[in-house]
RNA sequence: GGCGCGUUGGCCGAGUAGUUAGGCAAAGCUCUGCAAAAGCUUUUACGCCGGUGCGAUUCCGGUACGCGCCUCCA
């Protein structure tokens, strides 16, 4: 049974796809105007941690993310640093640049890019314009004098709630509090739907009610025309960084339901919680904002931070310092090395009495109960000092591989293909062997360090060594 | 001010009304030709005060502290 937390009903839901057999999914996306930094890379390690996990309960799934690439901040920038280009030019080669940067970072931290469907706002321009249109006809967005805005009053007068996600107080102080002088709205509660270009900005025409309106979309209706153009009314699950809860997926759902009987948007919202740097959220003004470039320059793998991410529940706000990051390399360097047995298996009739089977089990129960990884990964631990105890027999290679790629399955950790050892390194290891049990000390001494300056330890037991990387 | 999350052993981090989470780090011991690895020990920890239970880290109330959202934000 595949249950996740749903932020609509503030519990754990059992998950039974709209479709036979498909699940469909859609992941609020990156905004293509910097480089990610590692919070950005939580979230959609996260979201593509739940597709997997999706598959694993024996689904396919049909995953969709949005590429924002254009909104003030893309815009403000490319004017920034491609001042001699048109607009559209400008902004066309900014966004192209962080996405090629998004694609590569979040590939290097496992996510299986293929099994998205990758969909950019300009590209999806009339799908946007389209709903607009639709709202405005059905008397829940207005013209202004710097673009059309949605409004929330319309939306409650037609019996709607806004406030699904989040408590309607909070919303009320919202529309207190607010008073925006920049925009000609009517209400503060009031979301664009659609900003018209200021002079040197890039424009997309858009003619609405008989004027002409060129300009840009506004954030929360691409994610609105993207998810439901790819997916239908209502998909699966909606994911995102619980910061977009309110307003982001709050405006998506009453843009999706605005006149519409009994759809809600998406079944599941689900949720990622934040990922604090030294107790305290990322920011470039506090010097604790990181990217994957910093990663790599402190001398970590990518998939070490995916593992770091899997460590801790996402529903968490997960602390992250290089301490923290450090524990989860030395964790994955483990991890590696138990799947190296895999070449080491010994053809011993005994039964080394472990008991693999049993866990493959629980890991599959505890990732598919609201993406449990950390205790799926505790489960996998004690197997691994159970091995490392006593031995891999060959009689268990196939649940053993099958446990691996289990793993490499939902965690993505690429533990499956951990390589073999060479062969000059093997036959060292069997003269190695040769002259430890006759008591040639010396050479056995000098093959094992020879071994480690290659980077290979030795870990030896009454009968034989069985290798493992440093 | 409104809304939400958290407080667990050296660090991180699950979970549970009674029974060993797990990881990382350090020290000691055992094993070992010496190492390494492994095992064992240091390590029955759950912010504080009340309440309900035979029993609470786990439920309820209060309180302190930390973090986040309410403005672009994963």
């Amino acid at each position: 049974m595949l249950k996740f937390y749903n932020s609509l009903t503030r519990q754990i839901d059992e998950l039974k796809p709209i479709k036979d057999g498909v699940v469909s999914i859609y992941s609020c996306g990156p905004t293509v105007y910097d480089n990610a930094h590692i919070g950005n890379l939580r979230a959609f390690i996260i979201a593509d941690t739940v597709a997997r996990i999706v598959r694993l309960a024996g689904y396919k799934t049909k995953h969709v993310m949005n590429i924002t690439d254009v909104d003030d901040k893309t815009i403000g920038r490319s004017q920034q640093e491609h001042e001699d280009s048109s607009p559209e030019d400008a902004l066309k080669t900014l966004s192209t640049h962080y996405e090629k940067r998004f694609m590569s970072d979040i590939e290097a931290v496992g996510i299986d890019i293929s099994a998205i469907q990758f969909i950019r706002a300009t590209d999806s321009i009339n799908s946007i314009t389209d709903l607009i249109k639709e709202l405005y006809k059905a008397g829940f967005a207005y013209i202004a004098e710097d673009g059309v805005y949605f409004s929330i009053d319309k939306y409650i007068k037609s019996g709607k709630t806004y406030g699904q996600l989040v408590e309607l107080g909070a919303v009320a102080d919202t529309k207190a509090r607010i008073n925006n002088d920049e925009y000609d709205k009517e209400d503060a509660r009031d979301f664009a739907l659609w900003k018209l270009a200021k002079p040197d900005e890039p424009v997309w025409p858009f003619e609405l009610d008989g004027k002409d309106l060129g300009g840009r979309p506004g954030w929360h209706i691409e994610c609105s025309a993207m998810s439901v153009g790819e997916l239908g009314q209502p998909f699966d699950i909606h994911t995102g960084g619980i910061d977009l809860m309110f307003p982001h997926h709050e405006n998506e759902i009453a843009q999706s339901t605005a006149g519409h009987e009994q759809k809600n948007l998406a079944k599941f919202f689900v949720h990622n919680e934040y990922l604090l740097v030294d107790k305290t959220k990322m920011s470039k003004s506090m010097g604790n904002f990181y990217t994957l470039e910093d990663i790599l320059e402190h001398k970590f793998k990518p998939l070490s931070f995916r593992l770091f991410c899997l460590g801790s529940s996402y529903r968490t706000q997960a602390d992250f310092t290089w301490e923290n990051l450090a524990s989860s390399h030395n964790r994955l360097k483990g991890l590696c090395n138990l799947a190296a047995l895999q070449w080491q298996a010994k053809s011993d009739d005994k039964d080394s009495g472990i008991y693999i089977d049993g866990t493959i089990v629980k890991i599959n129960n505890f990732l598919l109960n609201d993406l449990n990884t950390v205790e799926a990964l505790a489960a996998l631990s004690e197997v691994q000092n159970k091995l490392e105890a006593s031995y891999l027999s060959e009689k268990q290679l196939d649940q053993f591989k099958e446990l691996i790629s289990l793993i490499d399955s939902v965690f993505g950790l690429d533990l499956g293909s951990t390589p073999d050892i060479s062969a000059d390194q093997k036959r060292d290891i069997g003269k190695r062997d040769k002259a430890r049990r006759s008591d040639d000390f010396n050479e056995s001494d000098k093959i094992r360090d020879q071994l480690k300056e290659q980077g290979i330890g030795l870990r030896d037991t009454s009968s034989s060594s069985v290798w493992f990387r440093l």
